[in-house]
Formats: C-alpha cells, structure tokens, sequence
DNA sequence: TTGAAAGCGCTAACAG
DNA sequence: CTGTTAGCGCTTTCAA
C-alpha cells in the first residue's frame, strides 16, 4: 500500500505537499497540485487514518453503546445516529450489551476497555443495567459521554423523553376512555425508565382518584416474554384489567399474546399500550397504541451533543436534554 | 493520559520492558514486572491502540456490511458476528447501506472510503444491491473480505444457504399439502439471494408438473410494504392462489396484512410461507411458517473465515461454505 | 510557494 | 534479564 513518501516521490515534492493537497490545508500552485493528484490517482494512495490518528489525536469514531440490537427500538435508534454521525464524517461502532442474554457484565467491561484503547473520540451511551458505575469509569478516562436516558448524572450530558409525563399520559388517557381497572407491566428491573414509567403510572392513578391495586402492578422485563408472562398473572387476578400500560412495545406483544393464548380480544375485552412506537407497532395486528419515544429526536440530538464536546464546546454546565414524546394512538387500545 | 515512557519513568525500567510486561511478550523478572503494574495501575495508564496499530499494522476491528438495520435478520446477524469477533478480542463496526432509504449507492462509497482510510482488517460483506464492483473495489485495496451471499464470486470467501434449494423445498412441501395454485413474491430486484429463490420456486413448480404461471410470479421488495402490495396484486388473480411464498419474513408479514385487509384469513384461505426465521416468525400471529436462514451458523464461520484470512491462511482456493437450511413449520401455512 | 524535520506512542530488532 | 533505538505514516511548526 503506498505511503505519502512513495507519492512525493513520484509527483517530485515533498510530503508535506501531500499532506496538503490531500487535506486542502494551505495553499498550493495548480501545476503542483495537479502533479501529485496524478501520482495518487497512479499509486491507488489513501492516506491511512492510523498515522494520522496517532498524529492528530482523534479518530474520527464514536462508540455507541446499547443494551440490545433484537429489540427493534435499538437499530432504529443507532440508525438515526448512524446517519447523523456519517454526515459529520464520524463512523459509530456499536457495542451491543446483548442484556437478553445475560452476558452483559463482563461484556461491559470489556467493551470500556476497548473504547479506551481505541480511543473513541466520545460515547454514546443507551442506559444498560448498570449505568452509574460505568458512566462514572469512562468519565474517569476523559472521553466525552452522552447518556440517552434519564439516570440523574448531574456530570454528563444527557437526553431523553420525559417518561414520567408520557406514562402519566397514556394513564390519563385510559381514564378518559372510561378504563377505572387499569394495569402496568413495567420493564427491567432498576432501569430507571422502568422505574419512570411506573411512577407515572402510580400518578396517573392517583389522579384520577382511582386506588392502585398491587396486583395490577407487575413487573416485566422489556422483553417479550416477560410481557407474555406477566399479561398471564394479570389475567388471573379476579376481576381482570380492561387496560394495560406495558413498558414497552415488545413487553405489550407479549402481553397480546398471552391474552390470545387466553382466548380474550384485543382491544375488545381488554386495551395494550406499547412503548417505543417501533416499527413492530405498525406492524403487528391490532397495531398497537403506543408513545413515539423520539428516536430521530434523540438521535440527532445525541450526536450533535457529542460533536460540541469533541470540539470543546460549553464545557461548564451539562445539557439535559428533553425530547417530545407523543401517544400514537392505533388498534390495541 | 498517561503514556509507555511516563510509566517506565515511575517503575525505572525502560519502555521496552513496560511493553513487555503489558504485552507478556517476553520473560520480566517478576519483582520489575510488579514494580511496572504498580505504576501502571497508579497512573490509570492504558496502552494506545492507535499508536499500536499503526506499528503493528493492524486494528484488531473489522467491518460489516449490511444493507439495512430495520431487518430483524440482520440484526440478529450482527449480534451473532460480534459475539463471536468479541471472543477474539475483535470490534466490529456495522454499516448499514440503509438500502430501504434509499441513500444506499453514496453511503455505500463512503464506507469503502472510511473502511480502506481506517485500515480495518477484514472486511465482512451482506450483500446489497451492488456486491459486485463494491467487492471488486475492496479486493483491489487487498483487505480480507468475505461475502455473505452467493454472489458467483470466485474471488472471495463466502458463506450462504442455498437459496434455491430451499426455494424447491418450500415448494414442494406446499405441493405435499395438496396446493395446486401456488405463487411466489420475490426480493428485491438484482439480489441473487432474490433470483435464486424465484429460481428454485420455478424449479419446484416444474418438478410437480406445475405450470409457471406469469401472474403468480411478483416482484417484492424484501420489505413489509414490498409484501402488501404484492399481495393485493396476487388478490386480484382470477382464480387467486391458494398458497404464497414470500421472500423473507418482511414480505410474508406484508402479504398476511394485505390478506387480513382484505377480509381473507391466513391459513384458512390462504397459506403464506415466509424466509430468514427471525424474531418476527414467531412473534407474529399467525406465527409465521418460514425457512431458519442459518444466522448463527452463517455468522460463526463468516468470522471464522476473516480472522483465517487475517492470519494469512489458506492462501490458495476461496472457501465456498454452504450452511444448511430448514423449513420451520408454524401457524401460517 | 515549498521543504526539512520533529514527533505522536508504541513494538521489536539488536545489543549487552 | 533489560535497555537503546529505529521506525510505523502522518501533520505541522519553522524556515527559506
């Protein structure tokens, strides 16, 4: 592969000619230019990002980290980040924490390592289990992080949706539609969305001046078949919901499910909302209400936030970022 | 952050011995060793791998290519390919083509840029649209690639299913089941994963004495709304058939939508067999009978292959591995 | 308008 | 058993 000596030589300049014609960072007479634009062209050169990296300090990437690529609400998100980042020239690697299967932990870990080794110009970071202590650790090592998710880190910059107001929401929207037996099935357990949305819930009851029953207040496991499973316990309480709040868009297609499995209609004898409004939400039948979770919003938003790090902008204060969510109202409820 | 020559200083060694000891390249008196780990752990010092791999040349990252993040099956394709890079402490950055939005052929160039300009070590390639003279351009460059698909490419690794005779399969397996009227929605244009399934759907037809009818053959686009559109055409056949197979899972969800639109029940009417069995076959209701499209196998040896590749093995003849396939009877056919 | 040269942080001969 | 040193390929002063 040829270097930058081996194009001075050919085109009879030196390399710091190269360097700038290929970047455009100071002037150089045509005929010269011309000259070593040939020779690039004949040597095939592409000038290696590694030197360069190690010379200017920066990569050029960004690590996104998430805590599962099979939930569809994760590569709809990493792809909005995806093409932001690209127009800014920034490649993303994802780092899926793959938390459905249980590994997550140590891969973790070493996910921080190699974000540190490869020296990532920032990183995005889509609330996984453990949250503080990691954030804290690559806080530690001076890299830029933007949390997409409300843990309170007063230290970093952060963006997400209000999910406190948007469960309030679909609560009181239940209420409006005349539901007074009205069920939620949170998501994992210590993520601090789960916990949100389930506040909101507990609020929304409250507000309406309706009780908050215990056994109408399950826990899930922002998977689908924690929503099968819990949908299953709910529908052995006597007398059942007619609605239920589920944490997310896979929690209320398992919630569907099992409702099937059970013979009851949806929504006829009893209304699902989702979580996330991903495309399964479009897709399944009944399609299903659900909140709209800003993921362009937060995409976009995320990596713009990154950006202005990278260069050093606004180091004081940190951005906490709230974007807009929305109930989409559709079959399910 | 701290370098090689800051730790050396503090335990009194040469950096030579710092990087063997971080290394364990070779034998380190154990009382130095400790001293060097002392000072590593005080200074927080992590080894760049920048600079690393600009001696070493290599990065220790490989990229993906994928036409589409929106596609469950790649998805589930891509956290099988990290698991396994992972194991060798590889990082792999996925780019997706976005083939469905439609920017594919520019980001497509971008990424061979990017990939070539960050000197990636292999490069694994799920074919797009334009495999070949992408593929040509990345051997050009010399980097290892291998091909996801079966692109007649006798240049290349590549690993696949066989397309057409799992085609022939789920045709004849229809034929079994006493259909007579039998249609296919096919992929997307130009893919030979697409034209080798119309292929084999023809074959089976042929070899059950079937004959091909033209209005029975429509083009899909691997994409849900790819599937309801063709499906409403195939609706409109007099008489409409009584048996569709669709080119993946996407398309069997579309044409099942545009059967439920259009007051017809799946299986009942009409049985509708899809392709890849990702997450959606079974979530879906009804669930969906389909083909399992190998992903764990496919992404087990397509790692395999590059980092043989890396390691410069099997120099001589390209590796063509054909993964078995398996039709997964459900509800839907 | 262009060149020479230092140096980014590391690995790996080579030497002792 | 350990140290010295020459680069890897680039960017960027500084000087001309």
């Amino acid at each position: 592969m040829a270097t930058i000596r081996d194009v001075a030589k050919l085109a009879s300049v030196s390399i710091a000619t190269v360097s700038h014609v290929v970047n455009g960072t100071r002037f150089v007479e045509p005929a010269t230019s011309d000259r070593v634009r040939t020779a690039i062209h004949e040597l095939g050169f592409e000038a290696d990002g590694i030197a360069r990296s190690l010379r200017v300090r920066k990569t050029s990437t960004m690590a996104l980290i998430i805590p599962d690529l099979t939930n569809p609400f994760f590569p709809e998100l990493a792809t909005v980040i995806q093409q932001e980042a690209v127009r800014s020239q920034y490649d993303v690697v994802i780092h899926s924490t793959d938390v459905p299967h249980g590994n997550s932990e140590e891969l973790l870990g070493h996910y921080l390592r190699t974000i540190r080794q490869k020296r990532y110009d920032a990183v995005i970071y889509a609330e996984t289990l453990s949250a503080t202590p990691a954030v804290q650790q690559l806080l530690a090592t001076g890299v830029p992080v933007v949390v997409i998710g409300g843990t309170a880190h007063p230290e970093v910059d952060s963006v997400y949706i209000d999910d406190y107001a948007a469960a309030r929401d679909v609560t009181a929207w239940f209420v409006a539609k005349g539901h007074r037996a009205i069920a939620h099935i949170s998501g994992a357990a210590q993520m601090s969305s789960s916990e949100e949305r389930r506040r909101g819930f507990l609020e929304g009851l409250a507000a309406a001046g309706l009780p908050a029953r215990p056994d109408f207040d399950v826990a899930g496991t922002f998977l689908r078949d924690g929503g099968y499973q819990a949908m299953l316990q709910l529908l052995a309480c006597s007398p059942r919901p007619t609605a239920v709040f589920a944490a997310n868009d896979l929690t209320a297609i398992g919630a569907i499910l099992a409702c099937l499995d059970s013979g009851l209609r949806v929504p006829d004898d009893i209304g699902i909302v989702g979580f996330d409004d991903t495309m399964l939400a479009s897709t399944y039948r009944p399609t299903l209400t659900t909140v709209y979770h800003g993921q362009r919003e937060i995409g976009a938003e995320v990596v713009r936030l990154a950006l202005a790090r990278i260069r050093g902008e606004f180091p004081e204060e940190r951005q906490k970022i709230i974007v807009p969510h929305r109930l989409v109202e559709r079959q399910s409820a």
